[in-house]
RNA sequence: GCCGCGUUGGUCAAGGGGUUAAGACGCAUCCCUUUCACGGAUGAAUCACGGGUUCGAUUCCCGUACGCGGUACCA
């Protein structure tokens, strides 16, 4: 395995649905590793099951990288000196490797149709086999060109036949690599099947493709998910034969990120409530709308973060990073090896610590986005920004800022009244009558000093200043939250701030 | 079933032959705050089990259990 090579890697999704979590981080390992090292990031996309072919999937991954910050180098988009970058066009250059195999005896050419196949499964079958796989020791009783004649192998091919081209896996042999989060990992190949290289409709699997193209686009670092991990061996297999062991790039599986019961799925997200995609993702076909993380709420900063932790850490206390920090502290050798659970809690925990991280004018520009998705058009840009600040402490997500400022715009809509009439009485009735009085009077509309003048009034109403402030809060923002009442009040201004007091006498007189 | 990979509080995790086994999220209590938060303090809670190796294992080795992944002409 060469390390000298300029460093490229790739992720390679299938478009197929939506993209999730662990994808995403695979990205951004991927991502940081190539940046770190100086290297190539390749986005290569793997359509090679033309049955599984979802329209708006592709340009969809290509939306969702944008969104994290992580853009790859190359890829259909980029464009770069190693395309094309989808498999469905580079259709036509893997039979000849398929077909090469044939030639050495390392594969071999297998006619058994989808049903002979199925009959297999149920003939083989036993208790103690429950998932009988084309291995070294049924390949014998099928039909393929190991128990044909070359005769016969010919014909069926003049005939244009359909067929698919297997890997012969070798019997009783030991595979083995290094990789470089678990080590040494090793394979028997007696228990390997022989894997389909070529399908019938010409189409190579991920099995021959994913090594031909990582060879062709120079890949020198193969990271994956740990689902890969039971079919290396043949993809080791594969370099061998084709491209020598010495040119294979160094393979990572990273571990699982896992739901509150087991692999985490979008049944998951619907179930405890909390996004498995990056952004909404809405099937085609059925159009069902699976939420996002973008339109959660979260940050991509956030988003990024909370995924580079999971399931890897830089040894020290520190939890909170930019991407720039991830750049150079990123190590593939402090890369777990375990499956971590999601914890939708902590990741609400590290986009509030992001919100209150962000530069302030770039928090506020994009609260601006979600207010205006919600129907609240502002305007006013500084007074924004100062609403912002006031509340940020408040909100985890982005989403947040809605409740926590529309209140700040425009008249309430949801008056808490419940939460002030049980004590309500005559003397506070008078009480605020009162306030609206001196309000109108106050020249400096400060909220000094309009919480001085309004002490002195419940002093002289002999009301404590808690039995009424209360009531204020809910006249100006609707609830029992939000920060300090007369900061509220100042930035409302005299107008609106009567307006509410007495909109809300009225409803309660 | 078979194969592979894993296993430190509820969750993310540091650590790695001798430690009071970090820290964070969450939870609880208290302080601050005449709201809700923020912040601060305190607390409950962990090395899956059994054998070795060793003066000494959470740490190394072997089993077992459990979890996850794979077992497709899907990736």
């Amino acid at each position: 395995m060469s390390t000298d090579k300029k460093v490229r890697v790739r992720f390679a999704p299938s478009p197929t649905g939506g993209l999730h979590l662990g994808g995403v981080r695979t990205v951004l390992y991927n991502y940081l590793f190539a940046r770190q090292h100086g290297g190539d990031f390749i986005l290569r996309i793997e359509d090679t099951d033309q049955t599984r072919f979802v329209p708006g999937a592709e340009e969809y991954i290509f939306q969702c990288l944008a969104w994290a910050g992580l853009e790859p180098d190359e890829s259909v988009k980029q464009g770069g000196d190693y395309g094309p970058y989808r498999q469905s066009e580079r259709k036509e250059l893997y039979r000849a490797y398929a077909e090469q195999l044939v030639e050495k005896g390392q594969a071999y050419y297998a006619f058994d149709t989808p049903e002979e196949l199925e009959q297999m499964r149920q003939d083989f079958k036993t208790e103690q086999n429950p998932s009988p796989q084309y291995d070294y020791q049924v390949r014998n009783k099928m039909r393929n060109s190991l128990t044909l004649s070359k005769e016969e192998t010919d014909r069926l091919l003049k005939e244009n036949t359909r067929h698919v081209i297997r890997i012969k896996m070798p019997e009783n042999e030991s595979i083995g690599f290094t990789d470089m989060i678990r080590g040494a990992v090793s394979f028997n190949t007696s228990l390997v099947d022989d894997k389909v290289l070529l399908k019938a409709d010409g189409m190579p699997t991920y099995h021959l493709a994913v090594v031909v193209d990582d060879y062709l686009m120079k890949i020198s670092h193969a990271f994956r998910g740990e689902e890969w991990l039971p079919s290396a061996p043949v993809h080791i297999l594969l370099w061998k034969y084709l491209f020598g062991l010495e040119n294979m790039p160094q393979w990572a599986h990273f571990p699982l990120i896992l739901g509150p019961s087991g692999k985490l799925s979008k049944r998951d997200g619907a179930k405890y409530g909390f996004p498995v995609f990056a952004m909404n993702w809405t099937d085609p076909k059925t159009g069902e709308l699976t939420e996002g993380f973008k339109e959660k709420g979260f940050l991509p900063e956030a988003f990024i973060n909370l995924l580079a932790v999971l399931g890897w850490n830089d040894g020290t206390e520190q939890e909170l990073f930019s991407l720039d920090e991830l750049i150079s502290r990123f190590s593939i050798d402090r890369v777990h090896s375990s499956g971590a659970k999601f914890d939708y809690e902590k990741a609400k925990w590290y986009n509030h610590e992001w919100i209150k991280k962000l530069a302030p004018e770039e928090l506020t520009a994009r609260v601006k986005d979600v207010l205006a998705a919600r129907g609240l058009v502002v305007s006013d840009d500084p007074l924004l920004l100062k609403v912002v600040q006031l509340v940020k402490d408040r909100a985890s997500l982005l989403t947040d800022f809605y409740d926590q400022t529309a209140y700040f715009f425009k008249t309430p809509e949801n008056m808490d009244l419940a939460a002030i009439q049980p004590k309500w009485n005559e003397v506070k009735q008078l009480f605020f009558a009162e306030v609206i009085r001196n309000y109108e009077l106050t020249g400096d509309w400060k909220a000094e000093t309009l919480e001085n003048n309004f002490k002195e009034i419940a002093a002289a109403n002999q009301l404590k200043p808690g039995e009424v402030m209360l009531p204020l809060r809910i006249m100006l923002v609707g609830g029992k939250f939000g920060p300090h009442v007369f900061d509220i009040a100042e930035i409302l201004g005299k107008a609106e701030t009567i307006k509410r007091i007495q909109h809300t006498l009225g409803l309660l007189g």
